[in-house]
DNA sequence: GCACTATATCACGCTTGCGTTATATAACTG
DNA sequence: CAGTTATATAACGCAAGCGTGATATAGTGC
């Protein structure tokens, strides 16, 4: 949990994010895109392993990253606790249900 | 939104936000939760107040502190983007409605 | 106005985090 | 196997963050 906070506490890391939750993608893809060295773009990679927000699998020579949501979700649950602050109780008991039952 | 991630990836800051969660507090009910002292705490509060997650008022000497839900709730809806991954597409548009029409 | 309480700000030291370049590793290609 | 490509690790410099003690500010009550 504290983990997670402190990955998505770097602006870098959460565009990373944002482009896997359109899909699988190279290490390489992120060079470009945060506009740092490869060293550093590895890095970022690195810690959003640790804090276990994406996973990777080797296809030849790259290393293709995927979004794992397990972490994001312990923040939608960390936010239950302040989410009455702006639904009804009505939406606070079907986010609570959702929990209880998923899919 | 940066800071607010940048805000919340202190576990201190993010315990006084729980405590808030429960009601307005003075500044001082902070020093024996976090266990630093007291200027330490006073900086913590400067930066909730900075990011916009906290609002203060006056009350003789002392500042009483409450939560400032507009905040977080930029939170909930960058999660929105991956929330699909955890819920199904019919949560996926009950919360897109609460946000369309909110109460 | 003077002591007292509550909180904020200052100045400073230490640790952590992020970027860099240089180098290592590992898999494909001819 | 030598060369090339993709990615990771190492070593380092600098800036930012968090803690501290000392001090300032502001309101209360005698």
């Amino acid at each position: 949990m504290d983990a997670v906070f402190e990955t998505l506490s770097d602006p870098g890391r959460r565009r990373i994010l944002d482009v896997l939750a359109e899909g699988e993608r190279p290490a390489g893809d992120f060079t470009p895109l945060l506009g740092i060295s490869q060293p550093g773009v590895s890095r970022h990679l690195r810690v959003l392993r640790e804090a276990g927000l994406v996973t990777v699998r080797k296809d030849a020579t790259r290393r293709l990253y995927s979004l794992n949501p397990d972490r994001l979700r312990e923040i939608d649950r960390w936010l239950d606790r302040y989410r009455r602050f702006w639904t009804n109780h009505l939406d606070a008991l079907e986010a609570h249900l959702d929990r209880e039952f998923p899919q």
